[in-house]
Parts: C-alpha cells; structure tokens; sequence
DNA sequence: AAGGGGCTGCTTGTCGACTAGTTGACTTGT
DNA sequence: ACAAGTCAACTAGTCGACAAGCAGCCCCTT
C-alpha cells in the first residue's frame, strides 16, 4: 500500500480537528462494520446501547450518527429510532454518474496538459502495484483506490477527491459484497494500462474514451448484485 | 420563479425527517446570514449566545454548527471558538471543476438521448422568465439556477443536483458579493439559448461546447473579487 | 369473543450542569 | 519599569436526567 500523500495527512489532520477523538472513533469504526456488512441494512441502532458500547454519554453517540445519517449511510427516525439505510439503487446510479463526470474530465485534462514526470512515476508504481496484488482481491481494491486517487488528486485541485470519495461510500457497501462476482483484475489492469497511455500520448479523446469503457465495467456488477441480494437493496426512485 | 418539482419537495420532506425542525431552522438561518455575508469571515460564533438568541439550549445549536463546518461554512476550533470561515479560493476552484464536470455530462446525455416534451417546455418557460428579469439581478439568480436545475433533474438521476448543490453552497455567497460585477445577464441568456438549441437538434458535442463557454464565464468573475475583497478570501492551497 | 382505549416501555430530542483546555489580562516578583 | 508566572473568564466537549412522541401489549368494555 503506497505511502500517504503530504496533502491527504493534512486533509486528515484537518478532519480531527474539526471533530474530537471519541466522535471520530465512533464514527469511524461503525462505518466500517456498515461498510463491511457486518452491520447489515435494517439493523436498528440505539443510542443508548451504542453509548454503552463505546463507554461514552449518548451526546458523542448522536454526533456519530448524525454525521452517518448526512453520509445516508443511516437513517434517523425521530422517536422511533436509526436503522442502518439499505444500499440504494438511485445513490449507486448517482454515484456512478459523478464519478463518470469527474474522473473524464480529469483525465482528459491530465492528457490535454500532461502531468509531471514524479506523477507519472507514481502511476506506474501503482500499476505494479496492481499487478502484484492480482490474486488479492482486498488488496487489490486498495491498489485500484490508489491509481483512480493519485490521477485525480494530480491535476492538483484540492479535496477534489473528497468529492468522490464521498459518493463512493455507498459503492464501499456494494464493492465488499462484489468481490466474488468482481471483474477480472487484469482487465481492470489492462484498462488502467490504456487510460495511463493516453495520458502519456497526450490524447485527451483516447483517455477519455478510456475512462468511460473502464467506468461501464462497474455498472455490469450492478445487476447481478440486486439479484442475488435483494433484501439489502432498496429501488428507491 | 416554477413549481417545485414532486421529486425536490420529498427530498425537502427526507431533509425535515432527519433533523428536527429546530436545528432545521438554527441551521437555516444561520446558513442564511453567512451567504448573504450578513455574518462575515472570521466572525465568531459562540454556541452560547447562539442558544440564547434561538431560545434554545446548546444542544440543537451545536447540531446546526457540526452541519454547517460539514459543508464549510464555519470553522470549528476545539476549546476556541467556532469562526465564519472566509470564502476559500480552492474550494471555489473545486466547485467550477465539479460543477463543469457534471454538467458537461449532463447536457451531453441530455443532447445524444433527448428530452421528454414536458421539460424542454419547462426550460423554454424558464428562459423567458430569464428575459423577464432581465433588469432584476436577484430575481435572475432565481431564475438561472432554475434553469440548471432543470437540466440536472431532467436527466433523472435522484439527488444528482444535491450534489452540485453542495458544491455551489461556497459559490453563493461569492455570486452574493458578486452581484454588480456579474456577466450582462443577457449574454447568459443567450448562452443558456445555445444549450437548449444544442439539445433539441440532438447535438453532444455542440450542447457541451456551449456548456462549457457557460462555465467558463462563471471563472472571470472569481480574479475581479479576490482582486476587490481580499480580507474575505483565504488563499489555500 | 372481539374491538377499542389506555398504559408501558421504548425511541430520539432537549436541557442545564460539569469538565477540560486555551487565551489573554493581571498580578507579583525582580 | 519590565518580565515571568498565575489566574480568571471564556471556549467547546461531555454527561446524566428529563421531555415528547411513537408502538405494541394488555386490559377493559361492549
């Protein structure tokens, strides 16, 4: 897993600031059992119990899950109680499209004006990274995580990345369930391959059509996931 | 100034679930005087002489102010005080790039698989409503982000103008300070004209040449401000 | 026996008191 | 007069108790 950027520390540094140690904590850890399923969707989740659990007052607790709520990661229901949220269709669907928008336009302004050679650089090694870690699945998702990040975060605008990462929470949820039915790796590989070219050969046209075929790949995964999965899902549009 | 749309006024509707309505409103209203620059940069809000102006306790306040720091509005400084934060160059930078991104795409879609009959008369009605407050700079600002929003919602993913929402939040207490150097609000008009047209005829490429000389008007702007306000403005990046 | 109304136990929402940490003014020593 | 250290007055963060509201159970009435 590559080193963490100087930016990405402060961005991370300038996150806990902004909340104190025990609400991160408590936010950070149920995202991560949402995100992993481990807290399935539907699971109620009482402040009294969570504020037991992690030995605090409720007042923390609500923080946290406010903040999960904003992300719709749950759902508040006054006097009545919080329940983790269902993966939504229409947030996979948005997600997608933003990401689709954002990631293109990067790539092709990172082919119209070129990157710099340390940047470059760092693509590849992520690229071998990628390779490495071809029978890894977890590991291979870090990896993919890496290479979209370092290309977006290159064309130097900041938190541009926070944007994207924001949306692609939901997909987390739907990604952990997907590792099985996933894309080959090496036809990710192969993609990111061809998106990287096209930005050495400064040719925005290439790279962006490059993008969009590596995109459409994870609307395939959609599909088969609402099948099998039905009752994690929510058709909400 | 149109309708709300059934699918914006449920999103109103979720919104109002998931925070009581006094947060809602302290939040609101807070969110309010900092865009309309009634409440500058730098200045300081304390949660205890908020809760005193509310009638309320801290409690409903400090929810407001987690949720106003979320979306960048305020700074919170643990032990110190919660400050306005100033308009952030970056932050604006990032939300032209987003902004471009999506609605690029949008138009994109919007032109190559075409509009229902109902929303392109709802853009046209839009546009002469544009024409109509021609000499109004507010009621413009109405009507122009109407327009978008239309485009955006068109296309028919949920929430896809929340996202662009969130970003264009920062923008809006710029377009405020911005009012009397803004682009002649007839050269947008007739920017907005070159879009719809590019729709109807069916035409990606021209809708997203057209959407991007829109954009880029929207950045001429951004030099003059930090030029005529610098003590407003924080230069991070 | 069936249906309706109140009660009980839960939930989140709100409150005021207390804790911990920072800042700057003021005091006290030199 | 000046400098260093102390203290008082703020801040946000946390806490436990209470208020308001919903839902289902149980009992009472018909």
């Amino acid at each position: 897993m590559p080193v963490l950027r100087r930016d990405s520390a402060r961005e991370l540094e300038a996150a806990a600031r902004r909340h104190p140690p025990s609400v991160r904590a408590i936010h950070a850890q149920l995202r991560h059992e949402i995100v992993t399923l481990r807290l399935r969707p539907a699971t109620r989740l009482s402040e009294n119990e969570l504020a037991l659990r992690f030995g605090t007052s409720r007042a923390p607790v609500r923080e946290a899950l406010i903040r999960l709520a904003d992300e719709g990661f749950i759902d508040i229901q006054p006097q009545r109680g919080s329940f983790v949220s269902r993966i939504s269709l229409g947030a996979m669907r948005r997600a997608r499209f933003v990401r689709e928008a954002i990631e293109i336009s990067v790539v092709r302004q990172a082919a119209s004006q070129g990157l710099s050679a340390p940047l470059l650089l760092q693509l590849e090694t992520s690229l071998a990274d990628q390779v490495r870690a071809l029978e890894d699945p977890e590991h291979f998702t870090l990896a993919d995580d890496a290479f979209h990040r370092t290309l977006v975060e290159g064309i130097g605008i900041a938190q541009l990345w926070s944007v994207l990462e924001r949306e692609k929470s939901q997909f987390d949820r739907v990604r952990f369930l997907s590792l099985p039915h996933t894309t080959p790796a090496a036809v990710l590989i192969d993609q990111h391959r061809a998106i990287l070219s096209a930005i050495i050969g400064r040719d925005p046209a290439a790279a962006e059509s490059a993008m969009r075929v590596h995109m459409s790949e994870v609307l395939k995964i959609t599909q088969t996931l609402l099948d099998r999965y039905p009752d994690l899902m929510s058709n909400d549009d």
